[in-house]
DNA sequence: CTAAAATCTGAATTAACATTCGTATAATAT
DNA sequence: ATATTATACGAATGTTAATTCAGATTTTAG
């Protein structure tokens, strides 16, 4: 069935200059600044034909996002779960997503810009697909936590705190990364990132020896 | 002109209550989805009045952000240089900014939200406010970095770093509580947001006596 | 008390866009 | 080569919602 098989290929291949088009557009503009007039015309389709891909708007939005995600994640996990050693797996987890957002800078433009989207949304459905998509990262980060503090390597304190504190450290380093672009890369940060979240800021009084 | 002064004070007060109503429509909907004659509604005045108030809702929305923001920079700047201790100027801006939101969540919801429109707005004067005002509030938290540098009671990193640091760590656990609101109270978890940002999430390999 | 000024009101206007659908074009099958 | 089907097209439609403005109402001043 090579026919149907090219056919599909090339489906596809319409069906991501539409997503690409979507997200260039969402990402410097957001959702409703940007029309399905415009994604048309960066994707050199009529927005006719947009609606043979997409159910609407909000679709070809969620579909964008989620796909986007779905790659972010799967490739965490894979780098995460190479490592024995927790801390390894932390380092790995941070140059990961340091390297995603760098590469996406983009998308993660949109990211940060319609995470709101995520309550108060008219797709419910959709809505809640995310919602799940970033809890399950969350438990999954805790996870690598949670082996740190069995494996003596991290403190034995709340998992889950801890996950929050490493992302909200890796999310506001990229922010202002994304909005005021620096001259070294972002994932050269990522050795300041993992010394202040295992060390922290504060000054260690040294004994006298 | 104590008769000047009252009707000042009224037209305050109505401004005010638009800006209430505002508020909370924009925290639970955000920017788009929130329309002139909803707020109308809540404000209990006509779709007329609101724009002898307001040029249009554009000018409504970004009032409401910058007065907001306004107060919670003008709060912590009181509280941080209450203290000359370096360690107290940070507990300071930790539990002042968590009380804040706390005391804030819908405001913070749409703080969270339309972030994004700091970049792609439509009114470019109103969004470089916005940008002046937070950068100059990341110039607050370095400078604090760095006294405590200077005081020896942080280590010698780069002190934005730091701050962003800090904040990520921050913001992260108030968007957890924001989304998923806990049973304690967001200004308990500046205790452990302290540790966290001074000591660090390692393991500190112990020294045998 | 009355006129002028200020303020309020919400129906009407207008602009922007998402979505539809009848037509045109291309691909496939016979 | 022709018919049939699938796909692409974009002008026309309908909807939503920001903004305006002419008249109603209230407040102020003399």
């Amino acid at each position: 069935m090579q026919r149907k098989s090219r056919k599909e290929r090339e489906y596809q291949a319409r069906r991501s200059d539409i997503l690409d088009a979507a997200e260039r557009l969402f990402a410097s503009k957001g959702f409703h600044n940007t029309t399905m007039a415009e994604i048309a015309q960066e994707s050199e389709f009529a927005i006719g034909t947009l609606y043979q891909f997409f159910k609407n708007k909000e679709d070809l939005y969620y579909t964008m996002v989620i796909e986007k995600l779905g790659l972010l994640y799967s490739s965490i996990g894979n780098n995460v779960s190479r490592f024995r050693d927790s801390l390894k797996k932390v380092e790995g987890l941070i140059k990961t997503q340091l390297s995603f957002f760098q590469d996406n800078r983009d998308f993660f433009a949109i990211f940060i810009k319609e995470r709101g989207s995520l309550e108060a949304t008219v797709n419910e459905d959709f809505g809640e697909v995310l919602r799940q998509r970033y809890l399950s990262y969350i438990d999954l980060v805790a996870d690598v936590m949670l082996k740190g503090i069995r494996q003596s390597k991290l403190k034995d304190l709340d998992a889950r705190e801890m996950a929050w504190a490493l992302l909200g450290i890796i999310n506001s380093f990229v922010f202002q990364w994304i909005i005021n672009p620096q001259k070294g890369t972002l994932v050269s940060k990522s050795v300041i990132i993992m010394d202040l979240f295992l060390r922290g800021a504060g000054e260690v009084i040294k004994e006298e020896v």
